[in-house]
DNA sequence: GCCAACGTTGGC
DNA sequence: GCCAACGTTGGC
């Protein structure tokens, strides 16, 4: 069993658009350490922690856990996506995806600041300036220690 | 909107 | 393989 931090655009897909839809594939991941993540070390069953960037009050607002593992993103064939890549075919796809599936919505997002106020987190990817990446292993001390956090 | 901190691209 | 230029991320 891992634990993972994954990051979202709440704009674009929230922690609330997972909770309607209970699965949904994390497609659009166009950078290849995540990807790596994705197709390489994700697990049915592992944990993710829902982080929300990039809004007003950036932080982790929920759960969820793998319900696929690794599969080819079909939005890098579609010509018509944002995330269409000319150089991937069919036969030599280059994007993976998982598929998550809805387990906790926070009654309160833990708050970026609050995550950066416990020293035992100082360790995580997105406590750090200038951490861009949008997945990233969480160890389980982490994972517990952030549960504890909640309202 | 600003800007620091990356990651990627492409000429050489 | 180097590295400058460019694009993106994401907090503030």
């Amino acid at each position: 069993m891992n634990f993972w931090l994954m990051k979202s655009e709440p704009d674009v897909f929230s922690i609330k658009n997972l909770k309607a839809k209970n699965k949904s594939g994390w497609d659009g991941v166009r950078n290849y350490q995540a990807r790596n993540f994705m197709r390489d070390n994700m697990k049915l069953g592992d944990l993710i922690l829902f982080y929300h960037s990039s809004c007003d009050n950036p932080g982790i607002a929920g759960l969820a856990k793998i319900s696929r593992t690794s599969h080819p993103d079909p939005t890098q064939f579609d010509k018509k996506s944002n995330y269409y890549d000319p150089k991937a075919t069919l036969d030599n796809p280059r994007w993976f995806m998982v598929e998550v599936e809805f387990v906790e919505e926070f009654d309160q997002i833990i708050s970026l600041q609050t995550l950066k106020n416990i020293k035992e987190l100082s360790d995580l990817p997105v406590v750090k300036k200038g951490s861009r990446l949008s997945i990233n292993p969480v160890k389980e001390k982490e994972y517990n220690k952030i549960l504890t956090l909640k309202y």
